[in-house]
DNA sequence: GTTCTAGAAC
DNA sequence: GTTCTAGAAC
């Protein structure tokens, strides 16, 4: 609600939006565009008169991601938001899918970003289009239990160090689906 | 959200 | 004996 008060920790201003760096980055490359709107904190409190600032936060993440692929062009990103957030004010996250971080250390970390707890930011604009809501996923609290599967290769680990260890090695293309969305965004 | 740590898993 | 996780505390 202040930016001006949080001087150089604020990457970008704009009428309805902040863009930050997260405190605890999941990705190499980790964003947060926080919206600016009082009272309004998670996907449940969106309605239709929300479409035109969801796609405003969508062209904000956007053009932070071409920014990032200028400086590295191997990097691939997501944006979204959490099912349930933990922080106030609405946030999405934009994130590099190296999923390479010191701060990624638990499960839950792991599948709030891979599972369907994590709402690629496109579907949620053509869900609230079309219904003017978002629904909740259902069941968040088994999402972030879920087994410790890469995103790439789709293949289970049997913990966090293993995982962690897989992850840099594993080439594995993207799953098809989530290509075919266009919810993962890479160099052309 | 993170940190800490007891006890489970190996 | 060591590694790792899950839940309590913050």
């Amino acid at each position: 609600m202040h930016p001006e008060q949080h001087g150089d920790t604020i990457l970008q201003v704009t009428q309805e939006a902040i863009v930050i760096a997260d405190k605890f980055p999941k990705g190499r490359k980790h964003l947060l565009v926080v919206s600016r709107q009082e009272g309004l904190d998670s996907l449940e409190d969106l309605n239709s008169s929300h479409i035109q600032l969801v796609k405003n936060l969508h062209a904000l993440g956007e053009a932070w991601v071409q920014k990032l692929l200028e400086e590295d062009q191997s990097l691939v990103f997501r944006i979204g938001y959490h099912s349930e957030p933990s922080m106030r004010q609405l946030h999405m996250h934009v994130i590099s899918q190296d999923l390479d971080s010191p701060s990624l250390k638990n499960k839950k970390h792991w599948n709030s970003f891979t599972t369907t707890f994590f709402r690629d930011s496109k579907a949620v604009i053509e869900e609230l289009e079309a219904t003017g809501r978002v629904k909740p996923c259902g069941d968040e609290n088994s999402l972030l239990k879920l087994e410790l599967r890469c995103h790439r290769c789709l293949f289970v680990q049997p913990n966090i160090p293993r995982l962690k260890q897989h992850i840099q090695t594993c080439r594995a293309p993207f799953p098809p689906d989530l290509c075919l969305q266009g919810y993962i965004i890479m160099k052309n």
